[in-house]
RNA sequence: GCUCCCAUCGUCUAGAGGCCUAGGACACAUCCCUUUCACGGAUGCGGCAGGGGUUCAAAUCCCCUUGGGAGUACCA
């Protein structure tokens, strides 16, 4: 490669959230510019004025910020090539079209949508490839006057040279195009703004960058955007196109799937540190094997030729299993915080943040997504308990539950309540009778785990006890016992 | 239809001619640990789409078939 800086940016329309095919795709750019000390630009191309709104724009800073993609330039950090928006750029596309125009790389089209889809229906009927005639490019001064006076808006078309078109993609190899294939697109549309293929192009010379890493549904677009860098005597970037992210059935993600967009990720509970790391692993692969990494270990070991070149397809299994392991292994006082995002419900002045932390971290383990937290430790807030069906008939209400919770209820009276090692000695020696008696210690602890939780599964025991305290663990005991 | 891209366990992938009786991770199964569910540990199940070449040697290179994906807009 060469020596000049790295630049590279992720481009995103904001006409819906932020989809996780972007995020990918920002990712990837993200992690090449750190990895080469480079820049990562951000810029919303925002020409589609129709579908673009401002809680979309909202929403793309937001989610790129969420899981840690900061920009070196953007809309509103500015930079050196501001502005970053599009829509405030059109006076720049203006002049370089005006300059494709002079130069004869470009021509004014005034056929109708009309004429162009009569082009298009011939096409079809002689079962042929569809593409644009080029009548337009010859108009004499004269007959333009004329449409013009029409009142006949023309477009800006790019007159497409015959040849072919080759490239060399980073991760796809050399790729060839026959350009008599591809009829003269528009650059400018009649109400002076440019296309996608020509604005991008423009910014991405004006914005100096050196490497266009995006998702495989822009290799038919690269030979165009390529003869545009040709005809305006710029340099050509080296491209990287990716597979694309596919959903479970091979079809192109959707709603339909579940959730499309980083924000509803994160909403649902997945952590963003989780969530950029399975998809880093989507379409790119660390170079030792080991799969869980944090975003600066994976820019440290990230490199444009481990990129894959065939599609993915987005499980959820594993990003769940991923989610559950960072619950599980950042540290608890984070975790413990961010938990209480989704316990607003509960009274958490109840507990000092010690306990809301030991209430956390024996919670924590079982759960793949952060939002299950608020379940997980409802019966530590619940003033009536609600009780299961099966635990207050299989457990409480047999003789050997009233057994078991009379014994616990005398041992209340010597258990050291705010020492959790201290009551898992006594617990132990607390088993120890019953199993003399023939009574599994699973069983006993069974018993005293429905009447402290209402259920059979939850906390570690000791913690449970601990953190309930005295007086609420001898008035669950005696309700139990009242069942 | 036309053009382009892709093709290793169910999924994400390692593999850049011999190191491959194809490695790892998720999922699944079994076992162990254990105060529950889990977590963790161990073991197992499971794949080079098919067919031709090239080569002493092919998952790796070439061709064909099949399958999948993308593009084909005055959308980005």
């Amino acid at each position: 490669m060469n020596d000049k800086q790295v630049r590279v940016r992720i481009a995103p329309s904001p006409s819906g959230n932020l989809h996780v095919g972007t995020a990918r795709t920002a990712l990837f750019n993200y992690l090449c510019a750190k990895k080469n000390g480079g820049k990562y630009i951000l810029r919303i191309e925002d020409t589609d004025l129709e579908r673009t709104e401002q809680k979309y724009i909202d929403n793309i800073y937001d989610s790129l910020k969420a899981i840690g993609l900061n920009w070196d330039e953007g809309p509103d950090v500015g930079g050196p090539y501001a502005p970053y928006q599009q829509s405030e750029r059109f006076d720049i596309y203006k002049k370089y079209a005006q300059r494709l125009l002079d130069e004869g790389y470009a021509y004014e089209c005034f056929c109708t949508q009309e004429e162009l889809d009569a082009e298009k229906e011939q096409a079809i009927k002689e079962r042929r490839a569809y593409k644009y005639s080029g009548k337009c490019r010859h108009l004499t001064p004269e007959q333009k006057e004329e449409l013009r006076k029409q009142g006949k808006k023309p477009v800006l078309r790019f007159a497409v040279p015959e040849g072919h078109m080759k490239f060399k993609d980073l991760v796809k190899g050399e790729l060839e195009f026959d350009l008599g294939l591809v009829g003269d697109f528009v650059i400018m549309k009649s109400n002076g703004i440019p296309t996608y293929n020509f604005a991008v192009v423009v910014d991405d010379i004006e914005m100096k960058m050196t490497h266009i890493i995006r998702g495989e549904d822009h290799i038919s677009n690269t030979p165009k955007q390529i003869m545009i860098y040709n005809a305006l005597g710029a340099e050509v970037p080296q491209f990287a196109h990716v597979g694309m992210i596919l959903a479970p059935d091979k079809s192109k993600l959707s709603k339909r799937h579940g959730a499309t967009a980083v924000s509803d990720f994160i909403a649902q509970g997945y952590l963003p540190e989780a969530f950029v790391n399975f998809i880093a692993l989507l379409g790119w692969s660390p170079s030792d094997g080991e799969e869980i990494k944090t975003l600066d270990e994976i820019a440290k070991d990230f490199d444009l030729s481990r990129l894959s070149s065939s599609n993915s397809i987005f499980e959820y299994d594993k990003l769940k299993w991923m989610n559950g392991h960072y619950i599980r292994h950042l540290p608890i006082e984070d975790i413990t915080n961010r938990a209480k995002a989704y316990l607003t419900d509960y009274d958490l002045s109840k507990y000092s943040e010690k306990q809301l932390q030991q209430i956390i971290e024996s919670t924590r383990e079982p759960i793949s997504l952060l939002s299950e937290i608020k379940d997980g430790v409802s019966y530590f807030f619940e003033d009536e308990l609600t009780i299961d069906e099966d635990v207050k008939n299989d457990i409480l209400k047999t003789d050997l539950g009233k057994e078991v919770l009379d014994a616990f209820l005398k041992l209340c009276d010597e258990l050291k309540f705010e020492d959790v090692e201290e009551i898992h000695h006594q617990l132990e020696a607390f088993r120890g009778v019953f199993k003399e008696k023939g009574i599994k210690p699973k069983q006993t602890m069974w018993i005293v785990r429905g009447a402290l939780t209402g259920r059979t599964r939850g906390a570690d025991i000791g913690v449970i006890i601990s953190v309930l305290g005295k007086d609420r663990v001898v008035e669950r005991v005696k309700k139990a016992m009242a069942i």
